[in-house]
DNA sequence: AGCACGCCGACT
DNA sequence: GTCGGCGTGCTC
């Protein structure tokens, strides 16, 4: 009998084992500990199988099986090996990802309970001789029928009882498995139920009926529109008939308030799982969701490897939202994990978003997903106006031209606040002419180049073509070529001088560090210490500004001409989310975007016709460009010290392919080309058809890994990457 | 990823 | 003489 397990080590494939004489044999899903070189290791039975590859004589013997039961379901086994082949990364540490922290380190993963018995002398004593004391000879006579809980016993009788009869050594404690409470459906209360309008009502509908297999749904509906509310009515007949559900949220959109919303209309507890909580808390809920003792597990990324023991549904809620994708070790997409898992356990999905990803829109439209739609605002708050000021051949301070500097004062005036967004993602610089709004293009791609000015050099990302930094627009001839985007850097320092009478405060991933610490200053903000807000990405999720009037939005071009093709759909994004966030109530609200380009299409488009008509021409775009959700990437990234090491590297693994159907660009430089003293380098396969990059990475992967670099660079496989930086 | 082995330089 | 630096190679 050989046993294959899975060790969290980044080496592909299983490793065997002989089972000692004696031992019983463990079962796939069960924990064991094993030597492994010099050191003991705890990994996963994945299958027990006749005989091995490897010689006998090689194989050493399990030390021991820590599980009786296994902590993983053959379901979820399943779905993590087909993650660990789609991701190309080594099941050991795939499963090791899944796992909470405790439960890789070795703690038991059943609950340990105290429970009463009868004693020898309780067992042999004859009840009728507690006639004169009925509590104590009812305890007895229920012990007789076997063992119970403490917890359960002293909700029955009191702690005086329970004390006499362990005084009179009739009854002791024993350590017991633990028997889960699973009782919840019944104590449903279903409380402050509203009534849907029609779309919400159609939407329900549609789920319901689907309700029982798998299906995936995309529910698209603007911020206010009533998302949660379809939620919460979907799920309400799956929770009554004692099924549970997964709900995904964004990091930062893990808050009290939704917790509570779930919590208070259906009056059960909802199991939490974010970044906060200790190892103990985070197995405890693990155990909870696997016994099936929670309805309702809320939970950030990595919730979505939470065992259920009787799954209803999976919600991936602002499925756009960028926090869902890992992005070290193995860079798994939570919400992509979610559409393969939802199938393999025959429950729907719901992907709810304002701002749906044009994957996923992509899907949609193609009928892979049900598209419902929201499209009413409820509650009628004033809409944001939309205006473009042209930057051409303007002054500009900091990044602010003139006249926006003059429009902020004038809402600082009026005592409201203003939000300066500065685009900092996926940034990549192109070089724009700042009198005519020209943009150098790659001739074969249409596509910008970036300007790598370590390299001295513009380089296509798309091609991967390179041409030396010009000195004149090609366009105007004039010699006023910057980099996009180029002055927004100092407006942390500069905007203070531009308006020393007012109070200014950044807002980024930096200085929120820590949960706490975000909502203190969100907080900060809306008493009004501050009234000019100076922040990223992280100020527009989730979070509503009654004060602010103005938001401006600085550098518009360097999404629009962005080397990450994805850099325009995330400021799509960006712009409607904080439209929907900023000057509710009785502030108009305005929103204005500093561009060299006010007549750029897809800007156009956004102004003119919202999210989903852009999303639309994105998509045609992107199709047109064949570029993803129309074809399929793996990214490799190598970094080292020596940027030559790493570009050798890469190289080294193109070599190894035989281009058939794959389209391979690089080695380039990364869009952040260093990062903590090491370059680092990338290499893009592309391919139309997903399986053609799937199977030749399968078949390549162990000749990568005793490439002569691999071990001299840091480099690892980014499926569908999501970020190029 | 760890960890052992191994081969060179500066210390009680 | 030894302690320890980190390059190389292996782990069923």
């Amino acid at each position: 009998m050989i046993v294959e397990v899975a060790l969290p080590v980044p080496l592909r494939g299983g490793f065997d084992y002989l089972l000692p004489e004696g031992q019983p044999t463990p079962t796939p899903g069960c924990r064991v500990r094993v030597p492994f070189g010099s050191r003991q290791l705890s990994g996963v039975v994945v299958t027990i199988k006749q005989d091995s590859e490897q010689p006998t004589a090689k194989l050493r013997q399990l030390s021991a099986v820590l599980d009786h039961q296994p902590i993983l379901s053959e379901r979820l086994l399943e779905w993590l090996n087909w993650a660990s082949r789609y991701y190309q990364h080594p099941l050991g540490d795939v499963i090791s990802t899944a796992l909470p922290a405790r439960l890789r380190k070795g703690d038991a993963a059943t609950i340990q309970q105290t429970c009463w018995q009868l004693t020898e002398t309780g067992l042999a004593q004859d009840s009728q001789s507690l006639k004169r004391a009925p509590q104590q000879q009812a305890l007895v006579e229920r012990l007789q029928s076997g063992r119970c809980d403490a917890r359960t016993l002293k909700q029955a009788f009191s702690a005086t009882v329970i004390r006499a009869l362990e005084e009179k050594g009739l009854i002791e404690t024993v350590e017991d498995e633990y028997v889960a409470d699973t009782d919840w459906p019944q104590r449903i209360h279903i409380c402050g139920q509203l009534t849907p309008n029609l779309e919400q009502s159609l939407a329900i509908t549609a789920v319901n009926n689907h309700a029982q297999g798998f299906q995936c749904f995309l529910l698209e509906g603007v911020t206010g529109s009533g998302k949660t509310e379809v939620y919460l009515q979907t799920i309400a007949p799956l929770l009554k008939q004692g099924r549970q559900i997964l709900i995904l949220v964004p990091e930062i959109g893990l808050t009290p308030q939704t917790v509570a919303r779930f919590e208070q209309r259906f009056g059960i507890e909802v199991a939490v799982l974010h970044s906060g909580l200790t190892d103990k808390e985070r197995l405890r809920v693990w155990q909870q969701a696997g016994l099936g003792e929670v309805g309702i597990i809320i939970g950030t990324r990595s919730a979505i490897f939470t065992p259920l023991a009787n799954p209803g549904m999976i919600i991936v809620d602002e499925e756009h939202d960028g926090s869902y994708k890992q992005q070290d070790g193995w860079r798994y997409h939570a919400r992509d994990l979610a559409v393969v898992r939802a199938r393999m356990e025959k429950v729907p999905l719901i992907l709810g978003s304002a701002t749906p990803s044009l994957e996923t829109l992509n899907n949609a439209l193609g009928s892979r997903y049900q598209h419902l739609s929201l499209g009413k605002r409820a509650g009628g708050a004033n809409a944001v106006k939309h205006q473009v000021l042209d930057i051409k051949g303007q002054a500009l301070d900091y990044g602010l031209a003139k006249g926006m500097q003059q429009r902020i004062r004038l809402h600082l005036q009026q005592g409201h606040q203003v939000m300066l967004f500065i685009n900092r993602r996926g940034f990549a610089p192109a070089l724009i002419c700042h009198q005519c709004g020209h943009v150098e293009e790659c001739h074969r791609c249409e596509r910008s180049f970036t300007l790598h000015r370590q390299l001295k050099k513009l380089q296509c990302h798309h091609c991967g073509d390179a041409k030396v930094v010009p000195h004149r627009c090609a366009a105007c001839g004039h010699p006023d070529l910057q980099p996009v985007g180029m002055g927004t850097e100092q407006l942390e320092q500069g905007i203070q001088r531009i308006f020393p009478d007012y109070s200014a405060m950044r807002i980024d991933s930096d200085s929120a560090r820590g949960k706490q610490k975000l909502h203190g200053l969100l907080e900060e903000i809306n008493q009004g210490k501050s009234q000019l807000l100076i922040g990223t990405q992280i100020l527009a999720k989730g979070h509503h500004f009654p004060r602010v009037s103005l938001v401006v939005i600085l550098d518009v071009d360097s999404a629009l001409f962005s080397a990450d093709y994805r850099a325009a759909e995330h400021l799509a994004q960006l712009i409607t989310q904080v439209a929907g966030r900023a000057g509710r109530a009785q502030i108009q609200g305005e929103l204005w975007l500093q561009t060299h380009n006010p007549g750029h299409p897809l800007l156009q488009d956004l102004l003119n016709n919202g999210y989903q008509h852009f999303a639309r021409l994105a998509l045609k775009e992107r199709q047109f460009a064949a570029l993803p959700p129309y074809s399929y990437q793996a990214l490799f990234r190598a970094e080292a010290v020596d940027g030559n090491l790493a570009y050798g590297f890469l190289e080294q693994v193109k070599a190894c392919l035989q281009p058939t159907d794959i389209t391979l660009i690089g080695p380039l430089p990364a869009l952040m080309e260093k990062r903590q003293g090491r370059y680092r380098m990338q290499l893009l396969l592309q391919s139309d058809k997903r399986t053609g990059i799937q199977q030749w990475l399968s078949n390549m992967m162990s000749n990568i890994e005793k490439l002569p670099l691999a071990n001299k660079v840091r480099w690892s496989l980014d499926m569908d990457p999501m970020d190029f930086t």
